[in-house]
DNA sequence: AACTATTTATAAGA
DNA sequence: TTCTTATAAATAGTT
């Protein structure tokens, strides 16, 4: 049993253990991409509890590489840092991406669903708010990669103007207080300058109804995932490791 | 496919990919460690081809921790280290250990099966050269360790030459030149004084023919293979990672 | 400390 | 490059 939450082990003889099991498995590993790659490496864990320090390969070299890093000047340093956090980041980014991926697959199966419900028949009037909300956020972010795909501008207010006034339209729903329909809308419609890739999926532009494969269709556990993430999505982030 | 020996990876690109693959897993790790356990602990590693320096958490986070076990005095400093050598040594000998008690296993069943052979009629004249010298390789040890059980002293020079005579015996082979079976018999019966645990085994004395089951005896394939491991160990080492 | 069930890490290859 | 897959290694919980 090898996973658990990333968190503080309170138990001390776990946590004992624990500590010198990683140290070893660690250092094995330091040592290893040393070899394997020919590159000076050291791993310093200072045990506060045993009031020791156990240092890879030795205290000294351990002191010796980082000090021939600072004796660079500070724009050398500079240049040759690289920002450790881009590791750590890989992580989280891949699930993030994953993630954002996978919402986007679902949300278009979703609009694929309404979209060939709407051609066989189905009203508009028929939609529940929910549906017609995801219909308008859908068409509004389609609006938009299409105008930048053909170099136009959009006009960001009147977009607004007129998915408002559908949202507050004839379909006798009103989604104020909720605001969930507008997480979307602001999420996808509205970009934010500072944004560079308010369209990174212009590549991915969804089928729509054309080559609709019905086996494809959302089952309805998905969709009752989909609305438990949607919902999560909108309020806290899911915290997994 | 995870494995392969530890030594420098030529290939340029595999080396890179692997640097930045391993380096994310290290850092991750590091960085596990120090919230598992609640100690600061760091990481660098310096990519010399690239000329960067990867640390975790930071390179100031390095040396303020490497920094302030220097700011010690010498004797604090060498009270607070830990031998980090023991953590690496841990697994080699581990393995070794391992394959150590593996060989031992291997030999005692067969003996076993010869002791067998011989209780059903076998002729100890019908044993080939190799089954006799390590029916004599055993018994020696044997010897041993029965004699120090008993607390009296063995003559090593007598046994020596119980053992030559016995070797170049009735049997009508020859192991000069071969220097095989006298690999066991240095290796076994003529223990280095400097060597501390000459019957570390005493504890598992072999239960030889007596509760012999036969679902125990060697397979071919096994023999095979032990044969094989012996005539290695006779020579170089296996160098297992 | 040794064992076992699981999870992670990782090398190759697509 | 990233994703996938097959395998090896690490490691938590147990005994």
């Amino acid at each position: 049993m090898a996973k658990k939450k990333t968190a503080w082990i309170r138990d001390y003889k776990t946590r004992k253990s624990s500590l010198k099991r990683r140290l070893t498995g660690l250092t094995k590993k330091v040592n290893e991409l040393s070899i394997l790659c020919d590159m000076p490496a050291s791993l310093v864990v200072f045990n506060r509890e045993e009031d020791q320090l156990a240092a890879w390969p030795s205290p000294e070299a351990a002191k010796s590489l980082i000090d021939k890093f600072y004796s660079l000047t500070d724009h050398e340093r500079t240049m040759k840092a690289v920002d450790p956090e881009s590791y750590v980041q890989t992580n989280i980014e891949k699930i993030e991406k994953k993630l954002a991926d996978t919402r986007k697959v679902i949300t278009e199966l979703e609009m694929e669903h309404l979209m060939f419900d709407l051609q066989n028949g189905r009203e508009l009037a028929d939609l529940s708010p929910t549906e017609v909300d995801k219909l308008i956020s859908y068409s509004g972010k389609k609006l938009m990669c299409l105008s930048k795909q053909m170099g136009s501008t959009v006009d960001h207010e009147a977009l607004r103007a007129s998915n408002v006034a559908s949202g507050s339209g004839g379909n006798g729903f009103n989604m104020m207080g909720t605001g969930r329909s507008f997480y979307y809308l602001d999420k996808w419609v509205f970009v934010d300058p500072q944004v560079q890739k308010p369209c990174d999926d212009e590549t991915h532009l969804p089928t729509m109804v054309t080559g609709l494969d019905l086996n494809m269709e959302p089952s309805h556990e998905d969709l009752g995932t989909y609305k438990g993430e949607s919902s999560k999505a909108a309020g806290a982030e899911d915290d997994s490791e």
